[in-house]
DNA sequence: CTGAAAGCGCTAACAT
DNA sequence: ATGTTAGCGCTTTCAG
């Protein structure tokens, strides 16, 4: 990409003044002869000059005007994860209030290409990492550069900000919840434990080896009350899903509910696992099987009948991050989910 | 934001070598002596040298690892929007694919904060513009770059790459569904025609001055199959809502079934609105309505009974755009959807 | 394999 | 209101 030869210096020598007025006429207007204020744009637009170079007055002032996020996996694969969506949404937010712009880094490389090297190259002002997994490269390279940094949701190194929600929490108000209406047999769909695209039971070697910390918070927040309550693990089978999709929600329960008919309820670990879940187990006839998401995504309160879900307030933890990452405010803080009941949960049947 | 005071020459002075072999220790690690090749690291990381910095890198050696992007209106709203958050998937798969970064400006001034400013300091490699309205004085501080520039759905300005999907086309085809169905008394509910925030009947003199290229030709497409069948304007009542959101079209679809409750069929310009206009519709006991959306979003395929709506190839889109930024083929492209028919349409009950 | 020279295009003090 | 001076931190020929 190729940008034009034409630079200040060529407008300065037009005009018969110097760079540094040239460079007034577009920094401050205000202190400039009236003539000139016409001119410049004028011979500019004639000689072909698209204005200040953007890198060269970065390097010159130092300013960042922008954010480096970068998530888990593929870029585009962020896109189709609604609550990574809902983040992002939260954060941009906060972001443009600011003026500033966001930039995604590709989350995986490709080819010849590098993930460090884009963080290497990233013109900005900090880093937020979303989602990572414990031990990920591409964390050394961010912290390489020195740069402020928060992490949301995981990991949580203890050296950096961290800000998140409460997911063990939030898990525990979702399994109290089905426990209180009188369910014993209670299935669990969980999100990716681990990078390795695993679709699968859940065993207890697989829940302590789990890398991504949300997940794992997530397992224990459910499993603990249960076990608390007597239920033996037998009655909590648990499901990995690699993808957080409809689909793979959908899998996820006939799978259950094939090998487990007894259950009468399911946890899940996003809104869009349960809503595929959901949908699969009307298909096989089990409509009286008791459903929790977790998210609250828009499309939780809308469909029918609403899903009972734990809400994460997205928009509070994208303000927390700009501010983590500008204000330098490095306390590191954690959400308190919620958990809204909904027309999906119900006493057994039975 | 205060960077390190220490630079390339601050670790050839501490190395007695010249600052040109630091900066071949970071740029082609291979032709340098062996010594060095652990030394230079090692300086930098007890001086608390963080790299090359990322901004002068990029003035002198020209190169732009990202591309930006702006959409219409509150940057945090296109993340509402399924079939923005559709696009920007495609597009930034395509990104990721070639290391490029994505930068997302913010679409809206907020106090101070100017959207030009940010347009003109994006540090990138050429822009690519969402659905912006006509005219847009945005469109203008993009085009003073002087850089590569896409436009995506919206404005077409014949100066500028365009790159979209066949609206008319798809809007036609949807409606013709419905003729072909029986439908006499069809009603639409359609996104904003115009930027100014307008909930309500379209009426004739609305859509000409529709703003939106988009709504325009979505209008043109359903309305002109539906007069060739002989169908007066009073059998095609127009809502066009704000916001896409399952609320607005939910809202749209009860005024429309309140005031003209003998429509047997409704067409939505995104499927968004026609899922809220679904429930609604089922809400006030008029299950029977036929609804047709806009866009194949994944819930589209999943809900019960699944959507007939208009796929629209956003993988393809998304890698278009890139291609015309990059490879600087500016031949316009117009994508043609698909009608994908799914349970919500029939004949007319009656 | 390493160094010297020569800027990339701009802005910020500080004069005038 | 405009000019002068002085780099921002780096990479890139081109010599050695």
């Amino acid at each position: 990409v190729s940008r034009n030869r034409v630079t200040l210096q060529t407008i300065a020598d037009r005009l018969g003044v110097s760079r540094t007025t040239v460079s007034n006429a577009y920094n401050r207007p205000d202190q400039l002869a009236p003539e000139l204020r016409e001119k410049v744009p004028a011979t500019a637009a004639e000689l072909g000059y698209t204005g200040p170079d953007a890198a060269a007055r970065r390097l010159r002032s130092g300013s960042r005007e922008a954010v480096g996020l970068l998530s888990t996996g593929w870029l585009s694969y962020a896109f189709t994860d609604p609550a990574a969506v809902l983040f992002m949404q939260g954060f941009a937010g906060a972001l443009e209030r600011e003026g500033l712009g966001l930039l995604m880094l590709p989350g995986r490389g490709y080819g010849s290409v590098r993930v460090p090297d884009a963080i290497r190259d990233a013109v900005v002002a900090g880093f937020c990492l979303h989602s990572l997994p414990a031990g990920s490269e591409d964390l050394d390279a961010v912290v390489a550069r020195g740069l402020p940094i928060v992490l949301v949701d995981e990991p949580r190194t203890g050296a950096h900000t961290f800000i998140g929600i409460d997911d063990e929490q939030g898990a525990r108000l979702a399994a109290e919840h089905l426990l209180e209406l009188g369910h014993r047999r209670i299935g669990a769909v969980c999100f990716r434990t681990t990078d390795d695209d695993y679709d699968g039971p859940i065993t207890a070697e697989r829940e302590a080896g789990a890398t991504y910390p949300v997940s794992r918070a997530r397992l224990r927040g459910w499993r603990e009350p249960l076990e608390a309550a007597g239920i033996p693990p037998e009655d909590h089978p648990r499901i990995e899903c690699a993808w957080n999709s409809l689909d793979a929600g959908a899998a996820a329960v006939r799978r259950l509910l094939t090998e487990r008919p007894q259950l009468t309820a399911i946890l899940f670990s996003s809104d869009q696992l349960a809503l595929g879940g959901r949908r699969a187990a009307r298909d096989i006839g089990r409509a009286d099987v008791s459903i929790v998401g977790y998210d609250d995504i828009p499309e939780a309160a809308h469909l029918w009948p609403p899903l009972t879900t734990i809400r994460q307030d997205f928009a509070e933890l994208g303000r927390r991050c700009l501010t983590a990452l500008l204000g330098g405010d490095d306390e590191s803080v954690s959400i308190v989910p919620e958990l809204v009941v909904r027309g999906t949960t119900a006493p057994p049947r039975a």
